[in-house]
DNA sequence: CAGTATCCCTGTAGATACTG
DNA sequence: CAGTATCTACAGGGATACTG
């Protein structure tokens, strides 16, 4: 990403969450393999064009997985990789940490603030 | 974040760490506490605008303290709050998936890959 | 030293229409 | 159903100059 980032993996996890919908596909596919027009329904904000973009680009990364059945009409499902799926289980550590912030901001620290992560 | 989001701490500290250039000074804060000056040198690449304003943001979201010393010339110290700190242990698990998955691009799956998270 | 103010440029994403 | 194509808008960020 930059110089001083080139060391840390962090980055490349990062730049394969970068994207604003990225998130909530991976999330929704975390749950279950889905097929295009059911992710649309499930992120009813996205655009056809985006959502087919961050899809391009969460297969390009190996996250997602692309499988097209040949019947009329066309049929394509979504699923996570092992790779996907473990992105997902590493960002639990930062989701445990968002809502322990979100706690925070309502409950200020009452004097000095417990480390947030036990 | 968006709607599918919103259930999800993921997306706050997602949000907290958006910015081109606030994991950079995340990491370095990480190492000691430093002056405007030192960042700017850390990380060659930030304009003074850029590191003004997301170290403003990184403080208002409660990862990093500002400290100012009534010197001549002015002299200002940033360092993490424990809630920074606290993002930086968090982060540690998706910086290993990036090391993984960084390592699997050079060495694609050999045959059904192993989870890439123990 | 530690910033602010300004202007400009680019990329990212939204809207809409069309296709295999 | 599952996309692509095009055109536009806007915000994030870069360069530069100035200030307490």
């Amino acid at each position: 990403m930059n110089p001083t980032m080139e060391n840390c993996g962090f980055a490349a996890a990062l730049k394969a969450i970068e994207g604003k919908w990225k998130v909530d596909i991976l999330c929704e596919l975390g749950r279950a393999a889905r097929r295009f027009g059911r992710l649309r329904q499930s992120i009813p904000a996205i655009s056809e064009k985006m959502l087919a973009q961050q899809l391009r680009e969460l297969e390009a990364d190996g996250l997602v997985d692309r499988t097209v059945y040949a019947e009329q009409p066309a049929k394509v499902v979504y699923s996570l990789t092992e790779r996907g799926a473990a992105l997902n289980v590493a960002a639990a550590a930062l989701c445990r940490w968002g809502e322990a912030a979100r706690r925070d901001a309502v409950r200020p620290p009452t004097a000095a603030a417990d480390p947030v992560v036990a």
